[in-house]
RNA sequence: GGUCCCAUCGUCUAGUGGUCUAGGACGCUGGCCUCUCACGCCAGUAACACGGGUUCGACUCCCGUUGGGACUACCA
């Protein structure tokens, strides 16, 4: 048995909401660990204190909350961890792994610029690398990277990826204001927070060497990483606030389900053989690195709209009607009766793709109607008005309004006037409706209620002889 | 510029040297079903970036080209 357990982290940075490139790197995470029995850590990089807003660590919670994507452990914050950051900084001092840089700012702009121009490699040159330099203020503190040699290691998703030491230099790790580094927080954090699996965009596979580096010379063990593909927008680029970085929540208010959008997000990258369509459980079940594909891929909406309505075909008339009732209360609908919002999204559940087209869908049942133009013209003409009356004294008639009893006053109706259901079905729709669609007219009927249906169908009568 | 990563239908992907005249899904088109709209069912559409190798045999392995992308900061 293996005895150490796996831990894996998503440290979103709050300078902008969760998008869906975050949260299939949190999905990937999460899965892993869950698959695996071990842990999932959420730590908020904040370090960026000018671009970090409360607002949007909220939203990101708020965004892994309603995903169902639960932490073990965290929120940490980086911006409270500075004391631990100074240790792990003095730890590498003392054992000559990192020297303190005086140079400005300035004569490195420069030199760099210089270098540049000449074409070569604009690194640091270690100038300070032996001086033996003490703290000062302005200095900053730097690695002492090998000159030499190469760093290699096995990437879970990418394979072996190696660097030449000598492409790198000796990276900054503390500013002269005294602030961390994002490479050094990084490894500072996952190495304390013990991670051992660090999965993440593939934007960071060149930061990894570096990474390596640094937890060579703190002598702590190095986990494995697994480098996803980004995800791209329509457009081919990666994602930005621009187009595709479309909050999760935007998606909730969409109407979709949150495993609807964990399944897609799931198989953007991943795959499972043909398989299209997993739960939340069969994804932790049957989740690996192995099957994690190399390129980048664009999120497919329509796709996911389509994943969206067959959970929604799934769903149980309960689930079905707590999670309509908010966005009919959005539309504006009150007071809502919650049997008749459960059949209402019965009667819905196999033509909307998203909770929100099946409000929007279903409030007919709830709001006043006003008939469609067109089909008012087309449907409900003069020459109806006997048939439709003599309808309405049948259906007063009626002792219950369940759909098999609806039927059997349909088959005598129809057979009394000698025609074909078809003949009055779209003028009943419309006189239902307003609508030239809608779910059958007997489910229809049995939502709306004795009293609605009487109403409505007396309202088209008085309606066409208006006319 | 340098380094690193990537490359199968429009999109997401299966494929780990022969079972590929390349499979599935979304989309799109046509048909069936039918009280409308859907659902469902059936059919069709459409891809291995290019060029060299290796091999009896390459979508699969190697090299190159092209095209994308990332990194190259006292940003994260």
């Amino acid at each position: 048995m293996n005895n150490t357990q796996i831990v894996t982290r998503f440290p979103p940075s709050p300078t902008g909401t969760l998008h869906i490139g975050g949260a299939r790197t949190a999905l990937f995470n999460w899965l892993f660990a869950r698959h695996n029995n071990g842990k999932f850590v959420l730590r908020i990089e904040d370090t960026d204190r000018v671009r970090s807003t409360q607002s949007n660590t909220e939203v990101i919670i708020g965004s892994m909350k309603w995903l169902g994507l639960d932490w073990d452990e965290g929120p940490y914050f980086q911006s409270q961890r500075s004391k631990i950051y100074d240790e792990y900084i003095q730890k590498l001092l003392s054992t000559g792994n990192a020297y303190y840089c005086h140079c400005s700012k300035e004569e490195l702009d420069r030199k760099r610029a210089e270098a540049l121009a000449k074409g070569l490699k604009p690194k640091y040159d270690g100038k300070c690398r032996d001086l033996g330099l003490g703290d000062a203020p302005g200095a900053v503190v730097r690695l002492r990277s090998p000159l030499t040699g190469t760093t290699t290691f096995k990437d879970l998703v990418k394979g072996v990826i190696s660097i030449d030491n000598s492409e790198l230099d000796d990276l900054i790790l503390k500013r002269s204001d005294g602030s961390i580094t994002y490479n050094m927080a990084v490894v500072v954090d996952d190495s304390s927070m013990g991670i051992n699996y660090v999965i993440r965009g593939d934007d960071h596979i060149n930061n990894t060497p570096r990474q390596i580096l640094i937890y060579k010379a703190l002598n702590r063990p190095i986990p494995g990483f697994a480098h996803l593909p980004m995800i791209l927008g329509p457009d081919r680029k990666p994602l930005s606030k621009r187009h595709g970085a479309t909050s999760v929540l935007a998606f909730k208010e969409m109407g979709i389900l949150p495993e609807a959008l964990l399944n897609s997000l799931a198989r953007l990258g991943w795959s499972y053989g043909d398989k299209e369509k997993f739960s939340t459980q069969e994804l932790i079940e049957l989740f690996s690195l192995e099957h994690v594909g190399k390129a980048s891929g664009i999120f497919n909406v329509e796709k996911l709209i389509d994943l969206n309505s067959k959970y929604i075909m799934e769903m149980d008339g309960d689930r079905l009607a707590d999670s309509l009732t908010p966005f009919l209360e959005a539309l504006g609908c009150s007071h809502l009766s919650r049997e008749k919002v459960k059949g209402a999204a019965i009667t819905l559940q196999k033509r909307s793709k998203t909770l929100l087209d099946m409000a929007k869908d279903s409030l007919f049942y709830f709001k006043d109607i006003t008939y469609d133009e067109k089909a008012d013209e087309k449907f409900l003409t003069i020459d109806l008005i006997d048939t439709l009356e003599d309808l309405l004294t049948d259906l007063q008639g009626a002792m219950d309004f369940s759909q098999a009893e609806l039927e059997k006053i349909f088959v005598n109706f129809l057979e009394k006037h000698q025609i074909k259901l078809k003949k009055i079905a779209q003028p009943l729709r419309i006189s239902l409706t307003g609508k030239t669609f809608s779910p059958g007219i007997f489910e229809i009927m049995e939502v709306l209620g004795k009293d609605m249906v009487i109403k409505r169908l007396s309202d088209a009568i008085s309606h066409i002889k208006n006319k």
